[in-house]
DNA sequence: AAGAATGTCAACCGCGACTCT
DNA sequence: TAGAGTCGCGGTTGACATTCT
């Protein structure tokens, strides 16, 4: 247990990844798809164990990440995500697009528990410290442990536990019809909580673009309208999403869950960055999508040959350079942060001696990538994701 | 300017669940 | 059915960055 066993085998490498290492793992995944992982790092040629590598990957250098801080929608959301579901941070993450569950932990661990106890709000209870008799630094006891726990019947909020316990899919996409969503749940939660004296700036989920694609019946689309053409999205510091092409038309499964749209959409961090280009883009509904993709990168690392999505690319004429080469930073291209040059925040790994200076730029195609993830949807999230994948409503 | 304190976040660890044989 | 291999999750750690004194 612990540490995966073909750790044991041989003499692995731990710690942070050298830009060598990322460049590696992405030209593999890219190329062929991470299949198994333990298999992986031998055939990328990593002296790392698959554990590793997957991890890398999904919190690190997946293209769809978006990377940067927390939308005040995003925050909104993660804090009425967590009273309904504690520290399940995996499906938190599912309903914010490009968040992974690692970055969520590491905010809610690092902010949000810091802000809610300023408001007065015990961050594991969501109650008013009050009314916790102090004991809001024991959450990794009781309470936290409790709300966190994989027993799911522990996860219906107050408000709604005289109904009966509906499985808490971790999609959030009830199978059955007539069994209420986890949406429903939480959206019951936030709405009933909001009338409370005590709640601090809740909102039902609604009102804070959480958008619960489905009405309680799994099947028709509520909330606000979504935009019939949305553009590709990135964040400031990121990376792509199209949010509806890939939500209602399966390009990126694995990776977009289906309630995030209006997060995307409407958060006021967020820019368009990216266009699919019509082959990755299902052409069942590219019509409006352009021909370019844009991610950004890191001049640096195009400049040493280190780390070459264009070499992955097919129009690599079209990289764009907002900023001088020289002043980009690796981790930032590896992150796909961004990096709009007024962006005053510094994230991303200051390894390696690269300079932060940020800047963006866009590159067209990763068609591999989005193929492969098309041939073999990979478990970026896992079996909820899949379970919800024919669950979808169709939209637009 | 320097050291201490605090914050952030990538990565690791340990475990349970799942799959395959 | 049991056991091995693998995956994925949540908790934790530690390095680095930033802020404070």
């Amino acid at each position: 247990m612990g540490r995966h066993a073909c750790c044991y085998k041989q003499k692995l490498r731990k710690g942070l990844w050298s830009p060598e290492e990322d460049e590696k793992l992405v030209r593999h995944i890219t190329k062929y798809g991470h299949g198994c992982w333990s298999s992986v790092p031998k055939l990328a040629g990593l002296q790392r164990c698959g554990k590793s590598c997957r991890l890398r990957w999904i919190n690190y250098l997946r293209p769809d990440l978006k990377r940067g801080t927390f939308s005040q929608q995003e925050e909104d959301l993660i804090i009425d995500l967590h009273a309904a579901l504690g520290n399940r941070w995996s499906q938190i993450a599912a309903q914010l697009p490009g968040r992974t569950d690692n970055e969520i932990k590491n905010y809610w661990n690092s902010c949000i528990k810091k802000k809610l106890r300023q408001r007065g709000i015990d961050p594991s209870t969501h109650k008013p410290l009050g009314e916790t008799d102090g004991r809001e630094d024991r959450e990794t006891t009781n309470s936290e442990k409790t709300s966190g726990s994989r027993n799911p019947q522990l996860l219906a909020p107050a408000s709604v536990e005289a109904e009966p316990t509906p499985p808490l899919m971790g999609t959030g996409v009830s199978e059955d019809p007539a069994i209420p969503t986890k949406e429903f749940f939480v959206d019951q939660r936030v709405s009933s909580r909001h009338e409370s004296p005590n709640s601090t700036r809740y909102a039902p989920l609604q009102q804070s673009n959480y958008v619960a694609c489905c009405d309680a019946n799994g099947t028709r689309p509520i909330g606000p309208p979504i935009q019939p053409t949305p553009p590709l999205w990135f964040t400031h510091d990121t990376r792509l999403l199209n949010a509806d092409a890939e939500l209602c038309h399966g390009m990126l499964p694995s990776v977009v869950p289906s309630i995030s749209t209006s997060i995307l959409s409407s958060s006021a961090e967020l820019k368009p960055m990216i266009s699919l280009p019509p082959d990755s883009a299902n052409s069942a509904n590219s019509a409006d999508s352009s021909n370019e993709l844009e991610l950004q990168s890191s001049g640096t690392l195009f400049d040493s040959g280190i780390f070459q999505w264009l070499e992955l690319l097919p129009n690599k004429g079209q990289i764009q350079f907002d900023t001088e080469p020289e002043d980009l930073k690796w981790s930032e291209y590896l992150n796909g942060t961004i990096a709009s040059t007024t962006s005053n925040q510094s994230q991303g790994q200051s390894l390696f001696g690269v300079t932060k200076e940020e800047s963006q730029v866009s590159v067209t195609g990763l068609n591999s990538w989005y193929e492969e993830q098309q041939l073999h949807p990979p478990d970026l999230y896992g079996k909820d994701l899949h379970q919800r994948i024919p669950a979808q409503p169709e939209r637009i």
